[in-house]
DNA sequence: GGACTTTTTTCGAGGCCCGAAAAAATACTG
DNA sequence: CAGTATTTTTTCGGGCCTCGAAAAAAGTCC
């Protein structure tokens, strides 16, 4: 149940909208932050006089003046880059990267190195995580202050509470409290967040005119997964991370899916299905671990030149994608949708398939206003959409409740 | 986005909190009051003594006393059930029922009658529906006061804001603006709600404890509809009342649906589905527009007496719902369901069906812990949700705002 | 250089919440 | 039965916070 408002929450509450106002217009006034925020001027410059005097933001100099027009120019307001730094990590299939982030949201460091995920020892792999961030932080840890968060990206699902990963197509291993065991490493705040979810962060702040309230991100590649946006927050599962839209049921008792069911959208549209069916093997038979990127390339290349068994995957596979999103349309309503990692370099090939099978569901009617976007690097928009959730955590979390910035931190480590 | 919290902001957020507290607790003391909110106690009984005195609560005089302890006896406060009314519509398949329900949520009047729905004219959907309103509120708008609140459930679809009916099975006719056409007879603010969803709203004031945050109502009768709580909040689409799980797709190309697509739960499981597929007719037949109750009785009876074609509709039916289920888990994870509605009646005949399809899909692994729940009747239910939908408006739109209650009513009347 | 315009700050007023203390109302106890 | 203990509710003063209005600041325009 939702609690009364104590007094002293208001004043934290409303630093927390100014500092998001700042983050999202990049180096507003105070004149503009007073009227997104709805709170009146001299609230605003009470606010900002303070965030200020803490460190967390800072008056542009100069700049680039805005078209210079009659009246007090405006002082420009921006977060300052040295309030605070975060760590991003993400963990993929067989790779591992990781990054320090300022307060700005600006790079400070990173590192990517490759990783056997699917075979490496499960200490091992927490043993590789936090020495890589152990590297990324030791040496900025002297000149300044300690990251003060961290959030790990995975391929597969989490527990709603962001603090277990409990299943990933990337390693045998289930249930690691990444969460717990970083904080423990560490002594720094740390979630552990589904990929696709930060897909969907980052696409938000990337595009906001595009991807605002209601959109879908659906990571195409050896598995399908998706983040899912709605009324401007990310909705996750009651339990989980959520939003398995690869899991959902295209065929009843169909193609194999590499989670043991059958007939889940997965089978027919993640790379091993497709590659599957381009090869002619029975729909039945064992996945792939793994399948190239080349030998995508090759399958889409020849479903390219000639309609055959490749071209046929391609149907299939954006067939089942189609009713999936169709079936999903029928619960949340249409929505704009962006398509994103490997197997989205093969869109083409599926486009007219998604929506046809668009077509023939609930969301059909707006069929065609339905739009969709492409995005084949699946990797920079999910280390954003870390970088995003952790800086926001720092602004709403910590800075808005007053003690914290570069003074509050300095105090912290004299 | 969401906006920074004024000053005057504050109290009428806490007063709703505490007309809210009570409300779900029934007659709770200040103290009671104060620990649900994490308020004060000084906070609320300045409140609650603002509240009292604009008629909106009162306290219980006498009453059952709780186990005489020592110290202090706690008074309780309630409702004061002359501080307002509402009133609820419900129209059905031929079926218009309607009631006015005091703030405490007693029933003050209430009538209900014959409507042939599906052939009416346009226009005189919308007078017999005003007529109703009118006879219900004409007596008691001389002794007191106006309704604060409309809400009218429909059997279909409306639009994200609950003011246009988009479509509905119960009439030919679309687009009907239900609230604006209400708001203009009555001047009084409206409305128009999904029924499943306001069932939702009423198990989740029936019985708390089972129905908390996550939860589904799905409705099985003509046709299949659906409510659904998620994180404490009523799920709606982001343009409509939303939630179309009896449009979701279970067989690509299946069965022919009411709504002319293929394949959709609803193809298999409304009482056509069931009823087409007992009387041994194609898929693909075109739908009864009704199945009377008594056929589908008979139908269920027959299936519970032998294995024939009425069984196997039952089983087309449970699995249809389950994969339906399951692909829905899928996105949202596991929470309890109730059925309702008289397709409830034959649960027992769908229940295998339905739990060995969920064990087929993601959402199988907890199979067994998943519970489900009946309830034959569903317009109590939808009449109960609208009460609460409009009662707990009045709480937080109108009471909550500080002038209301008998007090400013009454200055309105003068 | 003065008038005008726009932004930002300052200042006093009004509200609201909180904690502590007081008041109220009852049970317990000898 | 009177006094004590206990619990609930109210009262009161203090501290914040936001707001509106007015003042100050910092330019442009003529």
């Amino acid at each position: 149940m939702s609690v009364g408002i104590r007094h002293d929450d208001l004043r934290r509450r409303n630093r927390a909208m100014a500092i998001a106002a700042v983050r999202r217009t990049g180096h507003p006034s105070r004149t503009e932050i007073a009227s997104a925020t709805g709170l009146s001027h001299s609230t605003i410059s009470a606010i900002s006089a303070d965030l200020i005097g803490e460190g967390i933001l800072a008056e542009t100099k100069g700049g680039e003046q805005a078209a210079a027009r009659r009246g007090r120019p405006q002082i420009g307001i921006a977060l300052n880059p040295k309030a605070a730094t975060v760590v991003v990590a993400v963990l993929s299939l067989n790779d591992l990267s990781a990054a320090v982030i300022d307060y700005a949201g600006g790079l400070v460091a990173e590192e990517k190195r490759h990783l056997s995920t699917r075979s490496i020892a499960r200490d091992q792999l927490v043993t590789e995580l936090v020495a890589m961030l152990t590297r990324l932080t030791a040496g900025r840890a002297a000149g300044g202050r300690k990251p003060l968060r961290i959030v790990l990206a995975i391929q597969g699902i989490t527990d709603a509470a962001a603090r277990i990963m409990l299943w990933s197509p990337i390693t045998p291993h289930t249930d690691i409290p990444f969460a717990d065991l970083l904080e423990h490493e560490f002594a720094i705040p740390t979630t552990v967040e589904n990929d696709c979810n930060m897909m969907a962060v980052a696409l938000r702040w990337r595009d906001p005119a595009r991807y605002r309230d209601d959109f879908l991100a659906i990571l195409l590649s050896h598995g399908i997964g998706m983040g899912l946006v709605l009324k401007g927050e990310l909705f996750t599962g009651t339990q989980s991370s959520g939003g398995e839209f690869g899991h959902m049921i295209h065929t009843p008792g169909g193609a194999l899916c590499r989670c043991g069911r059958r007939g889940c959208v997965e089978a027919y549209a993640g790379d091993y299905a497709i590659w599957r069916n381009a090869q002619g093997k029975s729909e039945f038979s064992t996945p792939e671990d793994d399948v190239s990127t080349a030998d995508m390339q090759a399958t889409a290349a020849r479903a390219r030149a000639a309609d055959g068994p490749e071209r046929d995957a391609y149907r299939k596979a954006g067939t089942a994608i189609g009713y999936g999103i169709g079936s999903l349309f029928a619960l949340i309503d249409p929505a704009p949708i962006a398509f994103i990692g490997g197997g989205a370099a093969a869109f083409d090939l599926l486009e007219p398939h998604i929506r046809a099978a668009i077509a023939e569901t609930a969301g059909g009617q707006h069929s065609d206003a339905i739009s969709f976007d492409t995005v084949t690097d699946e990797l920079p928009l999910i280390r954003q959409g870390c970088a995003m959730r952790a800086l926001t955590f720092v602004d709403q979390e910590i800075f808005a409740g007053g003690v914290g910035g570069l003074e509050g931190v300095g105090k912290e480590v004299a």
